[in-house]
DNA sequence: CAATTTACTTGTCATTTGGCAAGAAATCAT
DNA sequence: ATGATTTCTTGCCAAATGACAAGTAAATTG
């Protein structure tokens, strides 16, 4: 019997609903495993399934026009990972995420996402939150990149996600930050000296 | 009679449909003028109604810590201005959202929208084109703070929006593009001089 | 456990950007 | 039109960051 707990918590932290119903929608998602260094969607790949981390740490990253990896997002479980444009507008990503530790994941395909977007209002208002959420959390980040020093995104990251500072390599993260790793290692030494 | 050929274009350009629906649903919303430096939402208040800009240009921008308006986006017609965020969770807003030239607008209220949503799957989904679409350009947004330089970011939005260079002060597009304005102003120089 | 790879730090120097102030140019209001 | 305001540019210097390379530490692999 596979123990969906964490995931219909989340559900319900997202949009409140009966147990039974989270612990319904939870069912329907397949629970897989993946490595660390796995992949789950590369560039130029449509993507098809969406998936929930129930625990790991995974990133996504593209190429910049010199060919350096550049970390797009780093996802701490629980959520779900994915590319929302791929998968709700079915085209060619420019991402690829890959898994940077072993991750137990529930994932679903875009059939069946859709089959129960139509048939559940819930699901669907659930689906409507997730892109509003996600839309909130990159709308910060601009802001963040914006009028927030690379100190202050720096110490505001680690506030919010020191989980992810103890799992994920500094160079993805100073990458995610807008930085070198040099300029994260002198940013780091600065306020450890103080 | 109204008319709102612009306003139906726009709308079967991103979401297909016959004329005649578009036209229906364009006319549920109410025409209206702002002049220059008007503000359609201000820090604090809950978006009640979303805005289709038929002509004209609109910036939102929100406060730094020193008290410095950064632009958080510049919206050139034809377009949907709102902060999503507050619209669609009905919470407070952190920008203001301002005319730069005189506009017109068409614009509807949250109740409505709702009523509509449920009434009609096309317009429904019409919504959630917007918020996959708004969330793309975020997406995009971000990928080039981290991975473009100024310089490039500059002549990539030159690039896309000159009508926004012809009609908006530059002060408000180096904010927008996380830099000052002197910077800008040296870029642009550079620039010139090749 | 030894070898190899990966991660992290540090130094040097160049480049980019910011802060501030002054002045020129353009725009606006009366 | 003219005086006031806003916008834009420019110079100077300081601060932040990048590029590259070397060296150390840590993790991984066989």
């Amino acid at each position: 019997m596979i123990n969906t707990e964490i995931f219909e918590k989340y559900i319900i932290s997202l949009f409140p609903m009966p147990t039974e119903k989270a612990n319904f929608f939870a069912k329907q998602f397949e629970p897989i495993l993946l490595s660390k260094n796995e992949f789950l969607l590369k560039e130029g790949k449509i993507s098809k399934v969406t998936h929930f981390l129930e625990s790991g740490f995974i990133r996504s990253f593209t190429l910049d026009t010199n060919g350096n990896e550049v970390t797009t997002n780093i996802f701490s479980a629980p959520c779900f990972v994915n590319d929302f444009l791929s998968f709700f507008k079915q085209q060619p990503t420019k991402e690829n995420i890959q898994a940077l530790t072993a991750c137990n994941l529930f994932r679903m395909n875009y059939d069946d996402i859709q089959v129960y977007f139509h048939s559940f209002p819930e699901f669907r208002e659930f689906g409507r939150i997730m892109l509003v959420t996600n839309y909130s959390l990159l709308h910060e980040r601009i802001l963040g990149m914006i009028k927030d020093t690379a100190e202050i995104r720096y110490l505001k990251m680690l506030e919010q996600h020191k989980d992810i500072f103890k799992n994920v390599p500094l160079k993805i993260i100073a990458s995610y930050l807008g930085i070198t790793d040099s300029s994260l290692s002198r940013i780091r030494k600065e306020i450890a000296q103080k």
